[in-house]
DNA sequence: TGTTATACTGTAATCGTTTACATTAAAACA
DNA sequence: TGTTTTAATGTAAACGATTACAGTATAACA
């Protein structure tokens, strides 16, 4: 029933090899004879037998993205702009959300390398300890990590600038006379963009020759998953002898918590406590007051991140180095005010 | 370098057929080879190469999913669902999302069926015009419909019952006294879940001995994006003469976009305006007022969904009707109140 | 003219499975 | 005992593409 490279040959009056050679675009045939199949194509309305062509040329055609969860926006973004491009080139995406459990992450990367079932790997915020990302690295997969950072390999890394997300924040509150800043951080707890927040927190306040207190830093070990409840963390912070007069938060998502626990306390944002986020997702813009937070270039992370595999897959040189940082830009809107005093 | 089915054989002293066999779980192999075949499976650590089976059994070990968008907090989690229950059964997901845009939709679909790229296809929320779904559906290709009813057919649909959730949240404000309420709709122009959501509005009114004011009634056609711009719709609303004294929104999104717009007009929720919205995501909770919504059982639909899709593609019977509509339920927070007057 | 280079095309092996059919050995029966 | 049935296994032909290699025809050259 279905119509094979054969009944393509025939009709064309070719051989299978010159269909083929038509097929791949090798230049070896003459235009004559090109068109003849390219005409016989068109009339059956040929479509090469994929499994068929994988398993003679040994590649799978699919390509894995190992993804933390899928319900967040900067993710979205990512896989949205992954996707596009992962279809625009003919390839299957095999999805694998770890749902922030780092056991099911290392089974999925198991499962993806030993079986050779994709071409390449899109590894994004792994949460896994570097040893096992630094081996995962050296089994000879294609592979590009988002939002990490690997030191000392070939391995492409594609991120957003971690460390400058939470140094513009917490900047903008100091210049607005804040000092008691807190910071709900993640770790997770080998977190690549955790560490960084810190980092860039740190950079800020060093920059007014201040240190930050560290009672008012906060990690959330486990906190990896979208649905995490934040609040008791955050009533401890506001329950302290001195309370912070600003927060700075993860991500939108733990800052609209932030906004919660102040409904509950009866605080008023900004002119109790200011609240950055980071992120830049839809709803920042319509919460009361609109958060000022970060915006991040998810799309372009994730176009980007499939440009590098798809080099590496296709065995060219990367443009670019190793390691690749976007640029993001603070969003001031409404919720960050000076102190009260 | 990679070890096929031909290794295990020689090391388990049997033919390639007795491991075939083995592997595919056929019965006709004594216990003994069995062993042996087993035993050498795992000391070589072999793995069955895709293509190879595929070509041979002609099938893909792909399913497709077409989805409207991807960030989205319902499709979210009907995804992770399918994911899950996708690797599980050993099928690679082949994701397309149309963003809502009917062309790409049709697009997808076509690909999908020509080509026989796919075992499988999961439907959701299809936009496109029912004769486009209806000959789809007698393509041949196993098929589920999600967030779509089409009649007259063998082709399992399953939905959420789109009906209820409007009509529940309508029948709620008018028991608080409301008569003015708006719906914000959506019109795709063949999006059932918007047909249904007006049907369970005019069943609540109808339930009272009343009769909606059609004039309130807004349907915003090309709203199918995620991060289409309500609010000259809901300023009109509220410009009215006799403005509404409750919105029923067509999703919590949506629902959110009315809140900003109270803000701007510095109108209190629920004091001057009652709200509610429909998919209970996680903001709704945190939002200021707590909004009410719907809960709709999204991860359930998405599991039932691939359930559906296997058993049909096993050519196994389906033990439920060919259209299973599922329950949803009202969320009753702070966003509702009995009109002020 | 013969030789060699060039351009195109065809033949057939190959990728790693599955499975129809053939074969064998053992069990059951007359 | 010989014959038939049954259970277990093996042989080898597919599946539909790609590609190394061989072959042919023409052009270019000496």
């Amino acid at each position: 029933m279905p119509v094979t490279i054969e009944d393509v040959a025939r009709l064309a009056e070719v051989s299978t090899a010159t269909v083929s050679r038509v097929l791949n675009n090798h230049d070896l045939v003459s235009n004559e004879a090109r068109q003849r199949v390219l005409d016989a194509i068109l009339k059956l309305d040929y479509k090469v037998n994929l499994s068929a062509r994988r398993l003679r040329t040994n590649q799978t055609g699919t390509i894995a993205v190992v993804i933390p969860t899928i319900a967040d926006s900067v993710i979205n973004q990512m896989i949205e702009a992954i996707e596009d491009a992962a279809i625009e080139e003919g390839y299957t995406l095999l999805m694998c959300s770890t749902r922030g459990d780092t056991e099911r992450e290392k089974g999925y990367t198991r499962l993806l390398t030993q079986q050779r079932m994709v071409d390449g790997l899109l590894y994004i915020s792994p949460r896994a300890a570097p040893e096992e990302v630094s081996k995962l690295a050296q089994g000879g997969l294609p592979l590009v990590l988002c939002n990490y950072r690997l030191e000392q390999t070939k391995t492409p890394c594609i991120l957003f600038d971690h460390v400058s997300t939470a140094y513009q924040t917490t900047h903008y509150l100091l210049s607005l006379g804040h000092r008691r800043i807190a910071l709900l951080n993640l770790d997770a707890p080998y977190y690549y963009p955790a560490r960084m927040r810190q980092e860039g927190f740190e950079k800020a306040f060093a920059d007014f020759r201040l240190r930050p207190d560290p009672t008012l830093i906060r990690e959330v070990h486990r906190a990896t998953h979208v649905n995490f409840d934040w609040r008791d963390v955050i009533h401890a912070l506001l329950d302290l002898e001195v309370p912070p007069t600003a927060i700075v938060a993860f991500n939108d998502e733990v800052a609209l918590q932030v906004y919660a626990v102040c409904r509950e306390r009866g605080l008023n944002i900004p002119a109790d406590l200011s609240v950055t986020g980071c992120d830049d997702i839809l709803s920042s813009r319509y919460v009361d007051p609109p958060l000022t937070t970060v915006h991040i270039p998810a799309r372009d992370e994730g176009r980007l991140a499939m440009e590098f595999l798809l080099k590496q897959i296709r065995h060219e040189r990367l443009s670019y180095g190793a390691t690749l940082v976007l640029d993001v830009e603070l969003m001031v809107r409404e919720s960050c005010a000076a102190p009260s005093s």
